[in-house]
RNA sequence: GGGCGUGUAGCAUAGCCUGGAUAAUGCACCGGCCUCCUAAGCCGGGGACCGCGGGUUCGAAUCCUGCCGCGCCCGCCA
């Protein structure tokens, strides 16, 4: 426990100094303990004991005799196997608990003045969103949400698949259809079938191949009723994919679109830039950089290709493109790119390219926010070429109608409006959490069961402690808005041990911003809930008669909901007050 | 073949960066708890050679190394 330590250090410092042993860098030697029943803080001696010539039993009992004095208001002192072991008082936990309530950022510093670019979701035009981009998303939105309210300036930066050679074969089919048909068949999130009804014709026709091969070059060459034709294809798709973000309740809108076309000015420029530099090479007819650092299968170096030899650009190109545009004209210092791991070679040899370059330089971090491949229950990447697609659509709609039925049975006060408005958010919610609770970097099993519990360490259980607390203050006669002048004074171990978890919130957030893992900010509201779940079962809040308790536990109620609903809120998941 | 990643109770995960004590959590399983602020809950219980072998260390799930399994990437798709 971060706070515990920081308050503890300077009473080591005193009494490190009085054994001789102030020079040894023992601070690292104090840390967060591992079992929970031994205390909060612990300090091992065994590293100590050849300096001192001593057993390591000894030097703990002999620091825990001096130091338990000087930490009387702080934390009860004990020594065992070697270990010092501290544990936070109540009295402590109870005017920390205090402090943080006090605070509308619940002791959250403002954590500096980046401005950094995150790039996420970026789905592609006519074709259906699947897992993958529900991870981007969720990610990606969480992320933006900690970061703005760490202080940092952001562009969310909608990187849409929406250009390239299947743009031929798709206006080809969409002047096939007919627009009407075309633009109604997208409109509805029928995006699968129109591309792959394209894609059958592109493979079996040769004639439909031609148009739509020509139909590129029309494309690129910026004809005119092909863009017309291209904005149809692109606003309808955003049309369905604006839908899913609204139901995901996401903060993404049309401002935030920065399509793969809006960089096509800059990509002349990108070979332009890399030729003067003398990294650009011609082999096999394309124009290709080698980053160097990596091999092909014949062990040659493996090249980035920058212009294809039938003079198209690809995707890496692009992406260095993204970064001139977010270094010169957004003046990021950082970009952050929410895509699967799988791109992480591609990354990697972007970024390097970009800095030898000199797109970017010492001032800028780079970082792929990479996560793990969505599998099927065989244990294959689910892919969406073959086999049923899980459409998001359906997939959410699906978790609100069960989270509705399950608040019909469970609570079924609840109704009309409200309780579709709270269904939402328990099952979008829920959505979000089992894609958020675990570490990204891991591949994970898709199956509706888990992703749709609602029992376990789940968004719902987390929702369920909140609603408990509002259901507390309905009861309760008093003003709400006075609870945080209530003072916290724990004397119960349930009171102390939900105080104790409270506390890591703002060390728990820093955490998991400066990792852009999102899975231990819900780690720490899991613990919260479970140790408020506890506390509300040993601890009656209204009618103890006693004020003063009575007063002390409205506070830790009022922490741990204001807690629930920032941390919650940080991750995109709202939480009712009544479920 | 090369590179990167991953392996923790029946299942799913956290802990690994920054080494510390009896490896934590959820699901499932077994046993208790609703005249009492929402039982989507609580309390108790069983269940793990932390993939395998070496090494470093007083101490290894954690660091290094070798092997094995699995996954991804390795030239004109993104």
């Amino acid at each position: 426990m971060k706070q515990l330590i920081d308050d503890s250090l300077p009473a080591f410092s005193t009494v490190m100094k009085e054994m001789g042993l102030s020079d040894i860098g023992w601070e690292g030697l104090l840390g967060p303990a591992t079992v929970e029943d031994h205390g909060d803080a612990a300090m091992p001696c065994h590293s100590l004991s050849r300096e001192l010539k001593r057993s390591p039993g000894d030097i703990a009992d002999e620091i825990c005799s001096l130091i338990s004095p000087l930490l009387g208001e702080v934390a009860i002192v004990s020594s065992i196997n070697g270990f010092v072991n501290l544990k936070a008082v109540p009295s402590w936990l109870s005017s920390k608990a205090s402090s943080l309530l006090s605070d509308p950022r619940i002791g959250v510093g403002e954590g500096g003045r980046l401005t950094i670019a995150v790039d996420y979701s970026a789905p592609n035009v006519a074709k259906e969103m699947h897992v993958g981009h529900l991870r981007s998303t969720v990610i990606g939105d969480a992320l933006v949400r900690m970061l703005e309210f760490k202080g940092h300036l952001v562009h969310r930066e909608n990187h849409v698949g929406d250009w390239g050679t299947p743009f031929g074969m798709l206006i080809e089919h969409l002047l096939d259809l007919g627009e009407d048909e075309a633009a109604n068949e997208l409109g509805v999130g029928d995006l699968d079938s129109f591309y792959k009804q394209a894609r059958v014709k592109f493979v079996s026709d040769a004639e439909f191949a031609d148009r739509s091969r020509s139909r590129v070059v029309l494309l690129q060459g910026g004809d005119a009723e092909t863009l017309r034709l291209w904005r149809v294809l692109v606003d309808e798709s955003m049309r369905y994919f604006n839908e899913v973000y609204s139901m995901l309740g996401v903060l993404l809108t049309d401002d935030d679109i920065m399509g793969e076309s809006y960089y096509q000015d800059l990509l002349p420029t990108v070979v332009e830039r890399l030729s003067n530099s003398g990294m650009l090479e011609n082999s096999e007819g394309a124009d290709v950089v080698f980053p160097g650092g990596w091999k092909n299968r014949d062990g040659e170096p493996l090249p980035m290709i920058i212009r294809k030899a039938d003079g198209g650009f690809n995707y890496s190109t692009s992406d260095l493109a993204c970064i001139i545009d977010r270094v010169e004209r957004l003046e990021c210092d950082q970009f952050l790119y929410v895509v699967g791991t799988p791109q992480k070679q591609h990354f990697e040899m972007v970024f390097q390219v970009a800095r030898k370059a000199g797109f970017m330089d010492d001032r800028h971090s780079s970082i792929h926010v990479n996560f793990g491949s969505v599998l099927d229950t065989d244990g294959r990447v689910l892919k969406s070429r073959e086999g049923e697609v899980i459409k998001l659509h359906d997939l959410l709609s699906e978790a609100v109608i069960r989270a509705n039925s399950a608040i019909e049975e469970k609570n079924p006060e609840l109704i009309g409006e409200q309780r579709n408005n709270v269904a939402s958010m328990v099952g979008i919610g829920a959505v979000k959490y089992a894609d958020l609770s675990t570490e990204r970097t891991k591949d994970y099993v898709f199956e509706w069961e888990k992703m749709l519990s609602f029992e376990g360490n789940t968004a719902p259980y987390l929702q369920y402690a909140h609603a408990r607390i509002c259901s507390i203050f309905r009861k309760w006669a008093g003003e709400r808005s006075e609870i945080p002048d209530f003072e916290i004074s724990c004397c119960e171990p349930e009171e102390s041990n939900l105080a104790r978890r409270l506390v890591r919130f703002p060390s728990a957030l820093d955490e998991t911003i400066s990792t852009f893992s999102p899975h231990k900010l819900c780690t720490h509201l899991h613990s919260v809930a479970s140790a408020f779940a506890s506390f509300y079962e040993a601890c009656q809040v209204l009618g103890s008669g006693d004020e003063a308790v009575e007063k002390s536990r409205l506070a830790l109620c009022e922490l741990t909901a204001k807690q629930l609903e920032l941390g919650l809120g940080l991750l995109g998941i709202g939480v009712p007050e009544k479920m």
